[in-house]
DNA sequence: ATAGGTGCAAAGAGTTTGCATATAA
DNA sequence: TTATATGCAAACTCTTTGCACCTAT
């Protein structure tokens, strides 16, 4: 999914494009799952009187329209990252780091119970996001 | 992984066998996924007196030897469950439950991606934790 | 005996809200 | 034009911390 196809989304759900919420959206592309914050930071440079309402609220309007997905792994705050449908993370213990597994992904497949590989993987968990069946009956 | 096993792990990692921390370990089997409030408030039915920070403090360590995990879909608050290897949670953007799926895995996996079941999967991702080849090499 | 845990209260951090002003449609 | 977004500041919620007392080992 694009810049532009996100934009479309943000239009047919009635959202005013704004430059904050475009450059929101571009900072969402170019940094890997940021907190709010990061997001903030970012947007001081080119707005420098940017509040955290402003990223607060767009952020959970993209969520609410389905395009941003919040993240988080009991660090204080949430991560955020544009949806897209499979999705791979592997979260270290130590470090604290999350990341994007496209290009690991089978070398964490396989380090999975064994301890030859770069990555030691403890455990796994899979999320599914979607309408659960008493909110379909509705 | 029994309460008895857990509280072995406790013994080994050299955390002081309480009556509340035992008291929290046996909630985590009883509730499902609960939030850290939810254990707290369970805890003052047997202790009136029961803090904030015996609880928090008492998930943390358990996090940290590696019996609990520490779950959050951008709910306010955490959520906590003992760690099990395989794990499959279904998160309704609806009415927010989450759902184990432990009875449900199949039909959720055949969901995706169709409109004929009565859960509607829109999106999954897979998390793996562990250390990462950067604090595996130290 | 003593290192570590508990309960209390206050502080901290992240996020949300109310409101006046500004702006996209 | 006008419904919606922004920026500011204060409020709110969840979580952590400091400290005196207590308790498991």
């Amino acid at each position: 999914m694009c810049k532009d196809t996100v934009i479309d989304k943000m239009k047919e759900a009635g959202l005013r494009i704004t430059p904050q919420r475009v450059h929101i959206v571009e900072l969402l592309y170019q940094l890997s799952h940021p907190t709010a914050d990061q997001i903030y930071l970012k947007m001081t440079e080119k707005f420098p009187y940017v509040s955290h309402a402003t990223v607060y609220n767009t952020l959970k309007k993209l969520k609410v329209i389905g395009v941003v997905r919040e993240l988080s792994n009991g660090d204080k705050s949430s991560h955020f990252e544009m949806v897209e449908t499979e999705h791979w993370h592997f979260n270290c213990k130590v470090c604290g780091e999350m990341y994007d597994l496209e290009a690991h992904k089978n070398e964490v497949l396989m380090a999975y119970g064994t301890n030859n590989y770069a990555f030691q993987v403890d455990s796994f968990r899979v999320e599914f996001y979607g309408v659960c069946a008493k909110c379909n009956a509705k």
